[in-house]
DNA sequence: TGGTATAGGTAAACGCTGTTGACCTTGTCA
DNA sequence: TGACAAGGTCAACAGCGTTTACCTATACCA
């Protein structure tokens, strides 16, 4: 019925479904990383794996899926959103301006580039929520306002993603970075607060 | 040597430089507020405005030539960098709220939508750079840290268009609206303090 | 052992995009 | 009348994402 991904015979690259899935999946993730979303044609993604370009279609339904497997991978801001809650906002400053700095993999400096295209609209759209938004909001403990918050958050973290990739952020980066990390947490605590205490 | 834009002898559309010209601005203003500077081709501006292709390219460039002169007409934040400095962040912060319901001219929403289109990089750019850091930079005075902090304003304020575009800014929105206006003047406010005190 | 169904892969086309270069037409001036 | 130039058109180019029809080689079953 099915060799159900046997490694092939040995001449040649590896053969049957899994393998030609994974190796798409591998050159895709190469290229966005090296060029970005945008630059990367549909052919040249399938010359690099040495497969036929109707496959990304086959196996990915469209070129966006592609991405949309890549990002499933790993999350977004992975191990911020748990441990202990009074140094949230700290760990969550730290992060924002290490991305400021361009740090973090090559894969998340390049989506970075590539989230604005409108192609991905939908793909970032679900990652922002699921990623980001929904967990920010069942940590916070779920209370009424608890959503609100969370979308304060995100407004100050993508904010800053996007004023790097707007405008490059100079002026923030030349702040020394202990007193930027420290201001930009006094900003995510304030959008922590509740609304009616004043 | 030249009509210099004579209005024509009556039969047919105007002719001429100029007159061309606006017929083809005027379209692509109406499609773009309609549906987007990505769903509208260049083809279709062409036909909208009775014009052939090749005209749009001649006169502007490139496709992207026609948003950029679009937006050369009319500014991101009119009124609100000049005038009263204390009340700054509290009319930053009621332009940014009525953005997130949808306010403003349906030409605004729809740029929006078309601010993270790669294409526009180099737009948007240049737009958020000279019609709000700059003039922000310019307004608090110029001090050493202002352009990091008209760079934080711009954080927060991009941050709330992003937001919205992303996920729709629901719980934002559910938000009783003096109370988030309010917290986002006081988030403006924690950007514009000084790096170094505590 | 032979026949067949099927999974996996390919080639070629479709319709669209933004853009460009060669051509033509029209009006003006010498 | 002839030359010139501005304004406009046509047709093509190269590329894109995607789809359809076809081929091939394997695995199974009679």
């Amino acid at each position: 019925m099915d060799r159900t991904d046997g490694t092939g015979s040995g001449a040649g690259p590896a053969r049957g479904r899994e393998a030609t899935r994974e190796r798409i999946l591998a050159s895709a993730r190469e290229l966005f990383t090296d060029e970005g979303y945008g630059a990367v044609s549909s052919r040249k993604i399938a010359a690099h794996a040495g497969v036929n370009v109707a496959l990304i279609n086959r196996y990915f339904g469209a070129k966006r899926g592609l991405l949309t497997e890549i990002l499933r991978e790993d999350g977004v801001f992975p191990g911020l959103i748990e441990g202990d809650r009074g140094s949230l906002t700290r760990r969550l400053a730290e992060h924002a301006v290490s991305r400021l700095h361009g740090e973090g993999t090559a894969l998340q400096r390049a989506l970075d580039h590539s989230a604005g295209d409108p192609d991905l609209q939908a793909v970032y759209q679900g990652r922002i929520t699921s990623a980001l938004i929904d967990p920010l909001e069942a940590y916070l403990g779920g209370g009424s306002d608890a959503r609100a918050h969370a979308s304060l958050i995100a407004v100050v973290m993508l904010g800053l993603t996007r004023v790097r990739l707007v405008e490059g952020a100079t002026a923030l980066r030349a702040q020394e970075r202990e007193d930027l990390t420290r201001r930009v947490e006094a900003i995510l605590d304030l959008c922590l607060t509740d609304f009616h205490e004043e």
